[in-house]
RNA sequence: GGGCGGUUAACUCAGAGGUCAGAGUGCCACCUUCACACGGUGGAAGUCCGGGGUUCAAAUCCCUGACCGCCCA
């Protein structure tokens, strides 16, 4: 016997991953060669924001990617999986802001060049913890590739893409409506304003008309009346038609202002009546723009009043400001009405600060003909989506988008490449700084003082960590990437801006799949998050349940297109299948020996191994084809199926006779086949549970290659496959089956060796006498009679199986009570199975239209349930009989 | 207002026209059987959200209503 090695009796975590973590790194496991012959598979790592820590999106997100991965090398693929941060510039210099704020320092009082070199300082201190983080995950990211958005070569990319662009008309300056943050002093993406639902009014203003009359106007900010320059009205509006044309008189302002006609006018909003504030409104920007309307902004960059919003507000913050309009309106008598009403007003995602739509000079991308050629890429198939709804999304967005406001007024991000002659006003884009102007030749050049949005940079991931704008071996080996892993949240943010510029200036989409998986979310399907404080940290689910357990769990319930609820106790039931792994390893490991002896599996003789080694067949192909087709879950699923109960609850139960046997042959064979389908088991775990696989791989004999991350995916053995043996082998449990029901129902002594008397003959006779000693053990028998003519005693419990009647002797046992209404309740449900079928069968219709395997199918189950019913009726009869002699 | 997704056992979810609607967790009973009590064996548990329709046949397809969630305006 083997039994040398010695595995403790749980999985322990802790003491496996580092070690293992290490051993990877050591060996360069992940390490990609562009030189290979493989095919190539590639993905990059939706960078995290390098002032983030893990979260369990992350958690998510990194596990499926790792299991694609992790699979791909099984299956020989050269694997390249690019990790990296962003530098995330909102965020970083927030943060650094607030950490010198603690030493009672403004940025501004520091300098822009001494705060910038500030936040590489803290990156360079903190920035990697993220990533840390990651590698505890136990991601088989190529380390040696890390990048970085603001790393020289990334940094040199988002200069040739910002100039190509502007070279070709793509990029231009302009003033223009965008969202601005009063308090981080920035503009905003349309996409960096999140709304949020709040309780605020609908006011109702009386403008007077300047030839006598009034038109009343609705609005929910009635401070940036002070900045109105029209009234609009819909064109087709019986009600105010009239009005066009002519001016009212802005109250407040005493300022005469004209009424437009506009088919964007919603009339049966408010009054029907729209006053238009160009400069703090994006479509008043956009009517205004349509009418050549001026624009008089009220309010200034840090939300307060201008000079033009009048003296009596100028310098109010603009809710004090509103108050004071609101009493000042009300004073005049023109404040009509206030109606409650909830609308979404929009925040800044970084501060929550309400945004303020302001007019500016801003850097924009023209999107129109990025944006066609994005979704031209996804029409014609080029890149794929799963789940395919994203579609709708994807093209939604494309369809109605909006030029990008790409600058931001922060110092941390990439420098815009522009310059501006101090003296003729030429304005300079290069890739270069230059050193005078070309225009005049004067030094007396200024940079612009903005810096790119992070998802400008973001947008270049999948070709600038590639070396890109050179042309790198890693390019053309690893471009377009293969899927791309990431949640729904982003695909405007990020997918979308990638496909953009990756046909753009690869001319290949970046990536061929992307996967979009959900959100995960708490036990009560509430997004999570610091301030509900319903955070689960993936860190600290490492530390408690072990890496294997937080993304087997992950894995088990990512299934597409569904949210993913997460609690402690649910990683806490699937460490407990880690444990099994454990265990059945273990159990292995004690039943082997070295060196492992060969076997044909071609003639092995016992019907257990026959029966796993087909089992095998089939959950090679499961796990292949649900990983291939991004079903995780159903890959999870089916292995857990597989080695909880398949594999342990009756195979390893099955084959402890044989493994302890004195029959040298039998237990070779018993050893052999235990070895390879466990080795192979392993492997197909491994991309789940990288950790446990691998410490357990460590101790099996026979092992060549000792880093279980190389070993390749088990190859097919289809002259293993019998697609016979798994109807043999639910003969046999259902014979083992009743007995354990006739133990645990009738409350015998489960210690207890019991008699089976099976009354059958041919084939199921001959497998049963085949296996007896199997189904000995299984049902814990003392004896078993097989014989077609064998005489039941009348005490005994007993059931039908296949037509096969099976009698459990029930000698001592005095009441038959509940052996008769066991079998009543069998009875019962064979009844209603039985005329259920015998309905079916009844309808003409079903028989003349059904297909005719259907309905032969169904003749064949009426006629096997009615032999059982017929069985076990009288077998109940019977049993009845010998109770009332006995009494 | 527009769009999308969801509603199946106490909970979390599979199932996408044809055997008895499944799994995991939880629950109940029994069991410290020599891999595992992070375990074993057996069991109870469901008008598949409501209402129409198509079909021989509907959790499954169509229409409609309710409720929940998300995105966009």
């Amino acid at each position: 016997m083997g039994g040398q090695v010695e595995l403790s009796k749980g999985y322990e975590s802790r003491q496996v991953e580092e070690r293992w973590r290490d051993f990877w790194d050591r060996e360069g496991t992940f390490t990609a060669d562009p030189e290979s012959e493989a095919p190539a598979f590639s993905m990059v790592i939706p960078p995290p924001n390098v002032t983030g820590s893990l979260h369990m999106g992350h958690a998510l997100n990194i596990t499926l990617q790792d299991v694609l991965c992790r699979y791909k090398r099984q299956n020989g693929y050269n694997v390249l999986w690019v990790p990296g941060t962003d530098h995330a510039g909102i965020a970083t210099q927030n943060v650094v802001e607030r950490a010198l704020a603690q030493e009672g320092i403004s940025r501004e009082e520091l300098g822009r060049e001494e705060f910038v070199r500030r936040v590489w300082q803290w990156r360079e201190e903190y920035g990697d913890k993220i990533l840390n983080q990651v590698k505890r995950m136990g991601a088989s990211v190529d380390w040696s590739r890390q990048r970085f958005t603001m790393d020289e070569g990334l940094s040199l990319a988002v200069r040739e893409v910002f100039v190509r662009l502007f070279e070709e008309g793509l990029i231009y300056r302009g003033d223009y409506i965008i969202n601005w943050c009063p308090r981080c002093q920035t503009a905003l993406a349309d996409l960096e304003v999140e709304y949020e639902e709040q309780e605020g009014g609908i006011y109702h203003i009386a403008y007077p008309l300047a030839g006598g009359g009034e038109v009343v106007v609705a609005t929910t900010r009635p401070e940036t009346m002070l900045g109105d320059t029209a009234v609009a009205v819909h064109p087709e509006d019986k009600r105010f038609r009239h009005l066009v044309g002519g001016t009212v008189r802005l109250p407040l302002v005493d300022r005469d202002i004209p009424v437009v006609a506009d088919t964007h006018v919603d009339t049966s909003f408010g009054t029907g009546c729209l006053k238009v504030t160009p400069a703090h409104d994006p479509n008043d920007f956009d009517l205004g723009e349509r009418h050549g309307l001026a624009s008089v902004r009220v309010i200034n960059d840090t939300g307060h009043m201008t000079e033009d919003a009048g003296l009596a507000y100028q310098g109010l913050d603009r809710h004090t400001a509103r108050e004071r309009v609101v009493a000042d309106l009300r004073e005049q008598g023109v404040l009509r009405q206030v109606e409650k009403y909830t609308h979404n007003v929009g925040r800044c995602y970084r501060c929550s600060t309400d945004i303020e739509p302001l007019i500016s000079k801003q850097w924009f991308v023209a999107t129109g003909a990025l944006a066609r050629a994005a979704t031209d890429a996804v029409l014609d198939g080029s890149t794929r989506f799963f789940p395919e709804h994203w579609l709708t999304h994807y093209y939604d967005w494309m369809d109605n988008i909006r030029d990008w406001c790409i600058s931001r007024q922060i110092w941390w991000g990439h420098r815009i490449p522009a310059w501006t002659c101090g003296d003729c006003g030429e304005l300079i884009v290069s890739r270069e700084d230059p050193q005078a102007c070309p225009s005049c030749g004067s030094q007396n050049l200024a940079q612009d003082e903005d810096v790119l949005d992070t998802w400008f940079s973001s947008a270049l991931w999948p070709f600038s960590t590639l070396g890109w704008p050179g042309d790198t071996k890693d390019l053309r080996t690893f471009y377009p990437t293969s899927v791309l892993v990431t949640g729904f949240d982003i695909i405007f943010f990020w997918v979308a801006r990638m496909m953009m510029m990756g046909i753009h200036f690869r001319e290949q989409v970046p990536f061929e799949h992307v996967y979009i998986h959900a959100l995960v979310r708490d036990e009560e399907g509430q997004k999570m998050s610091k301030s509900k404080g319903n955070v689960i940290d993936p860190v600290e689910v490492i530390e408690e349940y072990g890496a294997d357990a937080l993304r087997f769990t992950l894995a088990i319930l990512a299934a597409m297109g569904r949210d993913v609820k997460l609690s402690k106790p649910r990683i806490e039931g699937y460490r407990h299948f880690i444990n099994k792994i454990w265990n059945a390893a273990r159990f292995a490991l004690m039943n082997l020996q070295d060196p492992v002896p060969e076997v044909d599996f071609t003639s092995v003789k016992s019907f257990s191994h026959r029966y796993i080694l087909q089992e095998m067949e089939r959950i090679k192909q499961e796990v292949a084809q649900a990983v291939e087709g991004y079903r995780f879950n159903d890959a999870a699923h089916d292995l857990y199926q597989f080695l909880w109960h398949t594999y342990c609850d009756w195979y390893l139960e099955m084959i402890k006779p044989e493994l302890f046997s004195d029959d040298e042959e039998l237990r070779l064979e018993a050893q052999a086949c235990l070895h390879k389908s466990f080795t192979e088991l392993l492997v197909l775990l491994h991309p789940f549970v990288p950790f446990v696989t691998q410490e357990l791989w460590d101790h099996f004999p026979g092992i060549e290659e000792k880093n279980l991350a190389r070993v390749p995916y088990p190859e097919m053995r289809p002259e293993c496959r019998n697609e016979e043996l798994p109807a043999w082998m639910d003969f046999l449990q259902q014979v083992v089956v009743s007995v354990r029901n006739v133990r645990s129902e009738l409350e015998l002594n489960p210690g207890r060796r019991l008699t089976l008397l099976a009354r059958m003959d041919g084939e199921r006779a001959a497998f049963l006498e085949r296996n007896r000693r199997v189904v000995s053990e299984l049902a814990r028998l003392e004896e078993l009679r097989i014989d077609a003519e064998l005489t039941p005693p009348g005490a005994a419990a007993s059931n039908v199986v296949d037509g096969c009647e099976l009698f459990v002797p029930l000698e001592g046992v005095v009441d038959f009570r509940a052996e008769v209404e066991r079998l009543d309740k069998q009875l019962g449900k064979v009844d209603k199975d039985l005329s259920g079928s015998e309905r079916k069968l009844a309808n003409e219709d079903f028989v003349n239209k059904a297909p005719a395997d259907v309905v032969d199918k169904e003749r064949q189950r009426r006629d096997e349930l009615r032999q059982k019913r017929d069985k076990l009726s009288s077998l109940r009869e019977k049993l009845a009989q010998y109770q009332q002699d006995e009494a």
